[in-house]
DNA sequence: CGGGACGCCTGTGAGC
DNA sequence: TGCTCACAGGCGTCCC
């Protein structure tokens, strides 16, 4: 049982998209310029890799950037002359996955549950993920299938400076839907997974269960405020458990956020003392305050 | 066409 | 103490 007053440590498990940018920005620039030397594929992932292994020898890698919770990997082909392409990966860590880039020489042997090795001149870059929810996929391009459809139905960054809270209302005021439902969709604004959803709903004062259009442009500003400050939040703690991931603390690279709704069902809230509650909205769990979120 | 249900997969932990 | 089994979740896909 937790202590009456804290919040629950939570170990993120599964890779949000904080967690998501704070792992891109571990190899991206470790890994850019290498050749690729070869592929090594475990147990099968989401999709197939969709490509020979053998077709990725001997690409260069470029800058790895992230859309969402994806990451695109370049592998530009340079030789022989008149056959250039840029073409790569894209992956994605489902819930459980994660991805390292180990130095050349210093690499354990592949595991259970490690399914891909992206084998460089510099090091190997590999996905582990227990439950295989997670994707590597070739694209002939990051604007070509199945790279751009995947991508397609994501909404904005959440920190684009283009979604203005203008916007964002107004793509609110075009859904019926559950405004908690809206975000987890992630097709008005990505990042928000079920537990930053429900972080920033309490934040925000914001019953789950409000539909989309009845939320008013204060309400709506105030929403999308939170959602930032939200994963803004996370991926500084992101950032910091990396850290102390390299200094050889945490045994898994999981952060810890602070809930202060997420897995608290029957706790007091900490604002107001009222009992949490646990609803469930499209089959997933929402947790939130009954007193201090309005519709 | 919006919106909700389903299923993939396996580690975890509650309950017996 | 050991086993079973529901549950957790991102998101593409299917169906109403």
């Amino acid at each position: 049982m937790p202590a009456f007053n804290a919040r629950s440590p939570i170990i993120v498990a599964m890779p949000e998209l904080p967690e998501v940018e704070v792992t891109r920005r571990s190899f991206a620039e470790r890994i850019a310029g290498a050749q690729v030397l070869g592929v090594r594929l475990g147990a099968p992932l989401r999709w197939p890799l969709g490509c020979r292994p053998a077709a990725l020898v001997g690409r260069r890698v470029g800058l790895a950037t992230r859309r969402g919770k994806y990451l695109w990997l370049p592998l530009v082909r340079a030789e022989p002359p008149g056959t250039e392409g840029v073409g790569g990966l894209l992956m994605h860590l489902g819930m459980s996955g994660s991805l390292a880039f180990t130095e050349t020489g210093a690499l354990a042997p592949p595991a259970k549950h490690d399914h891909f090795d992206l084998v460089t001149t510099r090091g190997v870059l590999r996905l582990t993920d227990p439950r295989r929810f997670g994707a590597v996929v070739w694209s002939p391009a990051l604007d070509a299938p199945p790279a751009a459809t995947l991508l397609s139905r994501l909404g904005a960054e959440p920190f684009d400076e283009a979604l203005t809270p203008a916007r964002f209302h107004a793509a609110l005021q075009l859904r019926r839907t559950a405004v908690k439902t809206a975000l987890l969709a992630g097709d008005i604004v990505v990042g928000a997974g079920n537990i930053y959803a429900c972080e920033a709903l309490f934040a925000a004062g914001i019953d789950p269960r409000t539909r989309c259009h009845k939320l008013s442009r204060p309400r709506a500003e105030r929403l999308l405020a939170c959602v930032r400050a939200t994963l803004a939040r996370a991926l500084e703690l992101g950032g910091s458990s990396l850290r102390d991931f390299r200094d050889a603390h945490g045994s898994d690279g999981a952060y810890q956020l602070e809930a202060r709704v997420y897995g608290r069902a029957g706790l007091p809230c900490e604002r107001c003392g009222t009992a949490l509650r646990r609803i469930v909205q499209a089959q997933r769990s929402t947790f939130f305050c009954p007193a201090c979120q309005k519709r």
